[in-house]
Parts: structure tokens; sequence; C-alpha cells
DNA sequence: TCGCAAATTTCCGTTTACGTAAACGGCCAG
DNA sequence: CTGGCCGTTTACGTAAACGGAAATTTGCGA
């Protein structure tokens, strides 16, 4: 039952099972691996993906759907693998990382300047649409 | 008085007014154009953008470091730009305008997964770092 | 009316983020 | 031992969003 009990969190994914789940393609995978984003293990030359690798994938496509760009998003897991122990890379992390979080802060205010925009011309087309309708009654 | 008060509102912009004003080229200006996405009126040849054309230029680029594509913001755009007397076509625009509105809040909620995720991080760093910091006394 | 700077058009180049096809290797079932 | 399937590498292709340079065209001052 102890060792069963780690089955779970350690499992290991195929390249396809992981596109799969995802719903991405393997040549998706192996690209985020060339451009440095995950680095698999291997059994011979096969990709073995293990839970740290998912996670990091669900990094990867978060920031893709916020439209950061991949080397972007490669400064932020940067950020995720620092050698915790170097007193320099410590402090750094934590100002690159005050600097994203600025950043992704303004990005959530132009969000909901936008959002704002839409709602009131949404109310405006709303009202609009009313008074024809009222109108041909 | 009352001639030289609309002066602000309605000014003209030539392109590289505009392109100065935005931090972009005048290539970009040319492209949104070629893309439809701007429609400034011609003397002659050349470009004059109008106070509306400045402000379509604000939601593109607004939309742009959000990540969206052009034609995306060209979508959000055409909902600005919608026939006012057809009712289904306000009613269209509703409804797609509402799509919108979803998708973007749930960018936001990615956003601040990402920061919350992020803020822990920093959260963590900070302990190590103070841990040795005090170690180091 | 001439000339030249400014703006325009045209076209090819570039970057990012993959898609797609070709050709090959390993392994297991029949 | 031969498909068939999964996976790999290599290499070229592509769509989006511009950049850059060359070749016009335009407008305006001398």
């Amino acid at each position: 039952m102890n060792a069963n009990h780690a089955q779970n969190a350690s499992r290991i994914y195929t390249i396809n099972e992981l596109s799969e789940i995802y719903d991405i393609t393997p040549r998706t995978l192996r690209h985020y691996e060339d451009m440095g984003l995950l680095s698999p293990e291997r059994r011979g030359n096969q990709r073995l993906y293990r839970e740290r690798d998912r996670v990091r994938l669900q990094l990867i496509l978060r920031g893709r759907r916020l439209g950061f760009g991949l080397s972007e998003i490669q400064e932020m897991l940067n950020l995720y693998d620092a050698d915790p122990t170097e007193v320099t890379q410590l402090q750094d992390v934590i100002r690159r990382g005050d600097v994203k979080l600025r950043e992704l802060q303004s990005q959530v205010e132009e969000l909901q300047t936008i959002m704002a925009e839409m709602t009131e011309l949404r109310m405006t087309m709303q009202r609009r649409l009313e008074q024809i309708l009222l109108r041909g009654e």
C-alpha cells in the first residue's frame, strides 16, 4: 500500500499520452524541448515525461493562452529552477519575479479596461434593441 | 470660441505623428490598414487619421499587448461598427460580445492563477533567503 | 516650373511557433 | 519474419505580423 501510493503522483507519460491529455501534437512537445522549455528523460531515445514535466507543460500552455512568447515563458520557468542555495540567485529570482508580477498586474488592468468597454457597448446595443422592439409594437 | 472648441477633439494626425505618439512605425499603421483594421481618409494619397482612427488604434494596440491576433481584434472592432438599425445584427453583436466577454473573463482568471503561483514562489524564496542569511550570522 | 523632401507602393526578408512529410529504429503479435 | 504501431530525427513549409529597401508619386517652396 505504501509502494502503491506514490504510483499516481510519479506516473510516467509517453509523448503521445501527454499530447492527448493536453490536446497538443507530439511535435509541439518536441518543439518545446528544442526550445529548452522541457527536458524529459530518455529510455534509449524515447522521451519519458514525469509529473514535473507535466506541471511545467501546464504552465507553458497557460502562458501561451495568455499570449506570452516561448522565450518569455522560459524566463518565468527559470524562476522556478533557480539554485536555492545561492543568495544572489535567490535575490535575483525575487526581483525578477516582482517585475513579472507587476507586468501581469498591468495586463489584468488592460483586460479589465477592454471588458469595461465591451460591457458598455453591450448596454448601448441592448438599449437600442429594446427601443426598436418597442417601436415595433 | 465655438468653432475653436471642437479643434482639440477633431484633431487630424499624419501617419508620422500617430506612429510617434504610439511608438510604432508607419509601416505598422499601413499594415493595419491593409488588414482592414483602420481606414483613414486620404488627401490625395496621404493618410489623414482622425480621432476615431486614433481610438481604434488604441484598442488594436491594447489587444495586441494582450496577445490577440489581428483578425481577432478585427472581430472585436466590428462589434463597434455594426449597423445599429438592424435588429438581427444588434442581437448578433450582443451574442458575440458576450462570448468575447466570457473569454476575457477566463483570461483574467488564468492570469490571476499565474500571479498566485508566482506570489507563492516569491514567499518560498523569501523564506529560504532569510534562513540562509540567519545561518550566516 | 523645377526640384527635392516626404509619403506611398511594392516586394522581398525575418521571426515565432509550430505543421508536415520522409526515412528510419525497436518491439510485439501473428 | 513481417506487418503494424509507436517513436525518432531531419528538413523543409507555412501563417501571422511586421521590417527594410527600392522605386515611384506627390506636394510645396524657390
